[in-house]
DNA sequence: TATGAATGAGGTTTCATTCAT
DNA sequence: TATGAATGAAACCTCATTCAT
């Protein structure tokens, strides 16, 4: 984590936020929002530099190269998706993983179909499929994130009996729903979300209830 | 539709097999495999011309610029998904919509779950986000599906009674699904088809059949 | 003349009207036409080749290379120039010179003060600073059409007694003055014409009528 | 003025001698040179490049493009303009507009005579023909110019009875016999400079000095 | 740490010209 | 005589990256 930086050696992998690091940040926030807007490869080192207000031979000093840039980004955003993994585990313990996943639809549904979310998902995705580290960097997080709630769903009783092979495919096929409709909200603008919101509800309810 | 050589006249719209349509497919074809593997932005005209064989002064005698080569593909895309739906349609006649669309899950599973279709989906949504053209391209295609399918929908003795927004809102789910397994190949390359095939079946059992 | 066709063997120089002959002028009257509106060097064998009907391979049949084009394009105008100072000879010997001449101060400023001959008229020079052939066949154009009228003013009464240098100097006061007006018209367009003409009129008849 | 550069908030428009300034004459000297030889299109960023000794990435630091290049040299030529017209001015308050002019006359033939001077204004004016930009700087230096020179000739005691278009009429016949020189250097080399010098002056002094 | 001038490779696109038919 | 598909060089321009300060 955190290994785009140059001068690795003043961040010890554990401090955080020393200057750097909020140097760090001026930078990532600013391509983030020039990914968003135009996409990787459309975005240049001289536009991030005129919206961070940091010289483009200084952000050289941060980053090794443009790929470090994009890869600080999609580790931003895994980062963010394994916090809302470890909010909906916390969730689980008080209110049940039930419970729990179903008040994260809405606000997950929200989140997706927002399109300026979508389209950055969309974009760290095509990447994924041409730089190698970019791959890697998404599938382990996912994993990670896939492990993490496969251990809460072994622990509901009604799903208990179901072979780990479901009980993932299940959990797989959850997933699926949500990243669907990154790229739903792309293809059907119009789409009615509290409808999708109820439907959706019933399936997870019955993939998280069903027994057999 | 193939509107994208710049002889438009010689194409007569119905006929797609003349000589212009020919090379014309000769530079999709290579630019489809340059896009699959690097992506739009990553493609120069070069490599499309090496890979083609057709010389980078040529290719824009059939094609305007870039975008017009990337919106030849998209609408190679696009017609195959109204061909698919096409097809679905006509399979409902005689097996019924519900076992049509069971037994084209599977099929539509191993197709977003190739990972170059995958990432050559993904790579045009991206694009989509950033080009106002091919979104309209993408956003039209997906409205056409959507209307057809849910025209078959209507004729369910099931489901006639829901309101028409429960019934558009099942279909955007059972099609969030299909899409979100492109993602999901892209991110868990590892999953188990079998097993979600049995889930997909299931949920998409479930949006077909339950009445209320 | 005419020796940019390539079968220059068929054209004998004298024949003017033979089908090559028509099929170039074809060609000539097309690239009048884009020269005029977009300048040498902005005009593509295409564009000619659209606007003249006749296909790009084709015009290679009739001209070398496209400064062939442009030679001819500039031979053309110096061809009228000559007729010009011709109808100016035949005139003065009926009027007498210095009414033939006043006589055609109006049209010779009506037809430089059209904006499209003059932007031809100066695009042809800037050519001729760059091309040793142009700037020879102006150069020789002009100097025939200058010897021509310096035989018809030696004729002049009041002249006679000038020496030749003087009467040569005037002459190339009055041609300055014509020149002058294809730059005018470009760069004062609102130009009040009737009221320049007087002025004209009266530096000609000064130049041709003061004895010393 | 001088608003050709890209970072422009840097050259407060009247400091015309900072480093940025220095660059950009460096530029435009090298393009001066290049398209008094080639023309304007004929002249490659390339070679500006090779006789600037900028790097041609670099050219693009203070040109947007080549039409600013070439609208920085334009600006040169009408900025020189201004300050020869200028000059007339204010020779004129002390020898009087008469012999201010007359002794302008031999210096601006030998000025138009120059075969690259004229060669260059040529190419701007053909220029001007296809770049609305150019004609607006052309014709706006020309009418100021014209004005400024109007503002003398008002105060002539020999022309103040002339109505105010007789007045502007003469100044444009003036005007176009030192437009015409330009043309006529190209299109007759040999011309007598001395000759032709005593002619216009006749002329100018007619036009200055007759009073009906 | 910080700047931004500078480079040069490489991108898209155009165009004069050739050649098989 | 006539076509127009085809080529490839070269044009303009952008950009990641480096380096002197």
């Amino acid at each position: 984590m955190r290994k785009q930086t140059r001068p690795a050696e003043k961040e010890p992998d554990s401090a955080g936020n020393d200057a750097g690091g909020e140097r760090c940040q001026q930078v990532l926030k600013a391509a983030g929002k020039c990914f968003l807007k135009h996409g990787f490869h459309a975005t240049s080192i001289q536009r991030i530099s005129e919206v961070s207000g940091m010289s483009p031979g200084h952000i050289y000093h941060y980053f090794r190269n443009k790929e470090a840039i994009v890869a600080g980004i999609v580790e931003q955003r895994l980062t963010e998706l394994l916090e809302r993994t470890e909010l909906l585990r916390q969730e689980s313990v008080t209110v049940g993983i039930v419970e729990a996943w179903m008040a994260r639809v809405e606000p997950g549904i929200a989140l997706r179909a927002a399109k300026e979310r979508a389209s950055l998902d969309i974009e760290i995705l095509a990447e994924a499929t041409r730089s190698e580290a970019v791959a890697t960097m998404v599938q382990e997080a996912d994993a990670v994130a896939r492990a993490n709630i496969l251990e809460l769903l072994k622990q509901l009783p009604a799903l208990r009996k179901l072979p780990s092979k479901e009980l993932a495919a299940r959990l797989t096929v959850m997933r699926t729903v949500f990243d669907g409709l990154a790229i739903r909200t792309l293809c059907e603008p119009s789409m009615n979300q509290a409808a999708t919101i109820r439907v959706i509800k019933r399936v997870i309810r019955m993939l998280l209830e069903d027994a057999d």
